[in-house]
DNA sequence: GACAAATTATACCTATCGGTACAGAATTGC
DNA sequence: GCAATTCTGTACCGATAGGTATAATTTGTC
């Protein structure tokens, strides 16, 4: 055990906390004492264990992905169903997120992404975005390659184009949650999208 | 004429810099030394002129929804086109402005949309942005129920989720061309989606 | 138990936030 | 030309922004 006071606070949870905040407020909407409240600790405490607002938020972004980003691509890969359906279980599974109302409403990633066009989020955070917006769209590409090679899809259209459609779905299902659809909205237009894979 | 110093700029220009300094930042974004200084004016005039900062920002939307917005609807009402092509050319004309080179980038709407569930937005500016997204809703609604009873579309799908399964298309775009996508890649995804209406 | 190390709470820093008071400048009606 | 009116520029307001110095507190090590 490492010498001097320890920390009264758990880190992931607080970090847990700081994402909700940046996920429902964005960047430039979240002060530091929104952060400091709804993780119950001060300002030389938030400095000392994320290092400022900037990298709290590249971190918070971070833990989204692997807590409320990831989990959704299993659905594509059920192997008891068509690719149609896991497709659709997917986003599905994307819609139940957005939607749910424990949490703050749509995609993190996506009001990022919205905001990332001004001058108010730094360079380092803005790429952090950009990578995970990225990463997606390759997995997306990299599923959709398998598929045609599989033969469960033809090949007229090309996987980044696939991969940029389901992407574009996503962003839309984030906004239309935002906005204050509900999900048996977004289970319609996901059954209206995927119907003419 | 009324009497008194004449105000010695452009309000329509003025509003129309605002109007981008808003949709490149957003709302908690954007600063008043932002506008004034886009606008070219001080903090007086601009109180004079626009009320506030949240006045400001509804009237710069309203602004959005009549010189970017309500543009594209005529390409549903062309008379020399079928319905899958009328679809198609609303959202090229749609996906060429927000990936406009000399525009903010993405769709000023769907920026603020993303923002809306913040604490940051007065609630006014808020409810501004809903009802920019119900009257879309709500035109998009229409023609689709014209165009059902004129037998150019199957009826097994209702209106309203043709509707919304349009408006989430447009906001898929927005934030794709946020992300940096071009407009080929956004045409691409507009021949998916509309292939089979 | 003394000391070193790490975290805490308070108080403070400068810069900027949205918004305004006030004085001077420009314009019209008379 | 003068009064009334309207706009402009500067300077300022209290509040809050992100960030930090400092001192007190808690811990492991010796």
């Amino acid at each position: 055990m490492k010498a001097g006071r320890h920390r009264s606070f758990d880190k992931d949870t607080a970090l847990d906390q700081a994402m909700q905040v940046f996920w429902l407020n964005g960047y430039p909407g979240t002060s530091l004492a929104d952060l400091t409240n709804a993780m119950g600790i001060n300002k030389p405490s938030l400095y000392a264990a994320f290092g400022n607002k900037e990298k709290l938020y590249k971190s918070a972004l971070e833990r989204y992905v692997q807590k409320h980003g990831v989990i959704h691509a299993k659905h594509l890969f059920a192997t008891d169903k068509n690719l149609n359906e896991r497709v659709r279980c997917y986003l599905t599974s994307i819609a139940q997120m957005v939607t749910e109302p424990t949490l703050p409403g749509g995609c993190f990633v996506c009001l990022s992404t919205s905001e990332v066009g001004g001058t108010c989020i730094p360079t380092d955070a803005l790429q952090t975005v950009f990578n995970i917006n990225e990463q997606t769209k390759a997995a997306l590409t990299d599923f959709f390659t398998a598929e045609i090679a599989a033969e469960n899809l033809s090949s007229e259209r090309s996987p980044v184009t696939l991969a940029n459609y389901i992407l574009s779905l996503q962003f839309g299902l984030s906004v239309m949650a935002r906005n204050g659809a509900k999900l048996t909205e977004l289970n319609e237009i996901i059954k209206l999208s995927t119907n003419k894979l």
